[in-house]
DNA sequence: GACAAATAACTGACTGGTCAGTTATATAAA
DNA sequence: TTTATATAACTGACCAGTCAGTTATTTGTC
């Protein structure tokens, strides 16, 4: 095996094996996956994983963080250019497609329900990191447009949850199901439906 | 120890074994779960679960087959009970803090999540036999309500999981985060909202 | 009703296999 | 030649599943 010697090159080694332990993780849960399968994934033997990382658990704890951020970020730039809150769900409807179809999202998702007993810390952060902070980008949207009287919204952080469970259902969906390619789902219908039952309720006043 | 002489009392203790499967395979995984503590939850010994099931798999795929249709049926019987769409909608809006809060639906949920790939036919089943059953029923309930005029719905299928995004959604909360008590969540609150914007968005003509 | 024999539910020590983490050795690079 | 990186053989803890032995309960006999 040729060696890792620049910074970057071990860079480059480190985030293989966080991606390879994802996937492992991801297909087998925390406890089955194997650091040997882990290690083989990132064309490297077992014992090079403990150069670059000191446990299975620790593996698994930054790998979750290093993955968590990006995509609210990319979600908060998003929305930083959308005029109307009518727009911000409409941008909001065309990226879950993708979030879900495209990005790692559902992984991360599946991985930290199913081992959330056996890391409760790190659960702990993801939530207020990642997924509070989601959240609370779309209630802001929602309360400014409350407070500009696009719509009548009388409790925007219920009514985020609202906005957001369709992508939480879909991601499941595809995590539990669709290694069968029988119950494969039309995400983007499902998020055009979404977004005009959105709209029909806030502007007729079902969230007043 | 006792002995369970009658089939009466092995009843009793197969079901005893099957919940005590649950509680462990929901709080550390099925693969991290030990036979050991699973035998000393239903008050016997390891070589005893044995004389009840053939092996750990087995367990698991009896749990989810025993407690899957209940559920299904249940919410069957309350939709018969309903005359129109909307009083289904109520009515199913009412159920749902039950369902995640007071059932066992959520843990099975998280079971059948995290170990989905280690179990592909039981999801398989699990799929077809509760949760399509369910959305059907749902989406029975919607078609009724477009022929017969009392909402506009162009895909009932779809509109189906919209109804039922919010239970997932709130289901993988209370899984997720809830062991930490900061993260508990209003939940009939957030079914009271979701019921007034979907009624909201079906007579606006929003799932037309 | 008392006792013995038969039955079958139950137990826990044991086995075989697995796997996280360690370490002695090899080798690429400088 | 020295150093850092990689490897694979190794160790020890762990646990699913087994089975020889134990004992609660029933059944048969007097």
């Amino acid at each position: 095996m040729q060696r890792a010697r620049t910074q970057q090159a071990k860079d480059q080694r480190r985030k293989a094996l966080l991606t390879a332990a994802l996937d492992e993780f991801y297909e087998r849960g925390f406890t089955a996956a194997r650091i040997d399968d882990i290690a083989s994934r990132a064309r490297l033997s077992k014992g090079s994983v403990y150069l670059y990382f000191d446990s299975k658990d620790a593996l698994f704890t930054e790998l979750v963080k290093e993955y968590a951020l990006p995509n609210v970020e990319r979600l908060e730039a998003m929305a930083g250019q959308a005029g109307s809150a009518a727009g911000a769900i409409k941008m909001l409807m065309g990226f879950a497609p993708v979030l879900v179809r495209e990005t790692v999202v559902p992984k991360i998702m599946k991985v930290l329900i199913a081992d959330a007993p056996a890391f409760p810390e790190t659960v702990t952060a993801y939530r207020k990191n990642v997924v509070e902070r989601g959240l609370g980008l779309i209630t802001g949207i929602l309360r400014k447009a409350s407070d500009s009287g696009e719509f009548q919204i009388a409790a925007p952080e219920m009514t985020a949850r609202l906005v957001v469970a369709p992508m939480i259902f879909s991601a499941i969906w595809k995590i539990a199901f669709e290694h069968d390619a029988q119950a494969r789902m039309d995400i983007k219908a499902l998020f055009a439906l979404h977004e005009k039952m959105l709209l029909a309720a806030l502007s007729s006043g079902g969230a007043a």
